[in-house]
DNA sequence: GCTGGGCTTTCTACACTGTAGAATAATTTC
DNA sequence: GAAATTATTCTACAGTGTAGAAAGCCCAGC
């Protein structure tokens, strides 16, 4: 194949960059991702790239914001149940775009300023589902850790692991001590992983709705 | 300092490799962990660790099993909930207890036997909270995937992200667009990571039971 | 005693990594 | 056009995982 289809402008622009090393890390696996490669890939110099990032982490945390630029907000006129069930439908769908990548939005956490704009909507619908300020601050934490480790969990396979060897090894297990886990093989199989990440931010969002009621109950319980 | 208190039996046994490990990885950071340096610590050749375990990735494995052992499992005599939830608080523990390590953990999901016991009893558990078999494997991974997520948050600082240099970037953002996230501030310092981690538990224990519920109501509908 | 042959440990070498620092090229500014 | 700023490349270095050969160790059988 020829080496590379366009000649890159000069100079480089970041955003080029990135977009270039997601696709990287994308295509071939976090294995064989490097600064060397980025750089035959680029055409340019490995040291360009650590020039306009300062290092190979503030490289990663560059393609971290990417992918948080890459969520759609949720339209305000819904519900907060529903905004909030929309950006954690879009977390996944980023999740299975780059299932490669998506483990650093999982490791920068909040750093950059495309994730400040989606922090503040989840912690506007969090207010209106009636938590107190306190409160609010927790459950926005917790319900971030929990989408992200649910769509990390996409991102990483989830029910992949139901097939091949895990099967055999499952079938080895004694019968007595493993009996729920044994009958269970066949689901795993026929398993649906959006059917099951939609249950839990169902369970999440219920569960947490009832939280925020026990908190404030003032809404219902006065007249 | 003198080199090592005390001098490693021969032949070297994988367990007390993967002690060292997860100590060594615990003491310096992620950045600093190399079978070079363990193996210095070990007083042994870097290529022996190798041996034993079939790679750097077979060792991280063996080091991520090491860690599911630690978790204790909790009394059966309890009632569902309250099993799940202790054991949601002892990976909270884990994690604190080795908070670079613990990312194995969500890196290699279930590979170890000493995960399955765990896997059964929160089958288990949700078998008696009453979903179907289908439903169960669902809730089962879901639950998995939530609870690794919310300790990895843990593992990684959690609200370490509201001191220093994050509260000044929040103070820099508009007041308009930010009001929520910004009136939070004080709310972020004063936060406390384990009432966050045990409102989410709640919250999807809650989900889930109302989930249960519903694909299985005979057990309240009918006489 | 010795002599194998199996585990276990070490040695050597190789291709590869991130990055500091100097040198060079390109572009803008006056 | 000269100077300064920005962007890119070159060179070098310490450190990485690991394949493959070599050496040491320990315990059978003769």
């Amino acid at each position: 194949m020829m080496p590379d289809t366009t000649v890159e402008p000069r100079p480089l622009s970041p955003e080029l960059i990135v977009v270039t090393a997601i696709a990287l890390l994308e295509h071939h696996g976090e294995a064989s991702f490097s600064l060397r490669k980025l750089g035959q890939r680029l055409s340019c110099d490995p040291m360009t790239v650590l020039y306009h990032f300062k290092s190979k982490d503030g490289l990663l945390r560059a393609m971290a914001d990417h992918l948080s630029a890459q969520l759609t907000a949720s339209d305000p006129a819904q519900s907060w149940r529903e905004r909030l069930r929309a950006l954690a439908l879009e977390y996944r769908r980023v999740a299975l775009a780059y299932p490669n990548s998506f483990a650093l939005m999982a490791r920068f956490w909040t750093t950059g300023p495309a994730d400040y704009q989606h922090i503040e909507l989840v912690y506007r619908a969090l207010q209106e589902a009636g938590f107190d300020d306190q409160a609010l601050a927790e459950a926005g934490l917790g319900w971030y850790a929990a989408v992200i480790g649910l769509a990390a969990a996409e991102a990483r396979g989830f029910l992949r692991s139901a097939s091949h060897a895990e099967t055999l090894e499952l079938s080895k297990l004694p019968q007595s001590s493993f009996a729920t886990v044994k009958r269970l093989v066949p689901a795993f199989h026929t398993l649906d992983s959006e059917r099951s990440y939609r249950l839990m931010i169902d369970a999440v969002l219920d569960g947490l709705d009832g939280a925020a009621r026990r908190t404030a109950p003032e809404r219902e319980a006065t007249p």
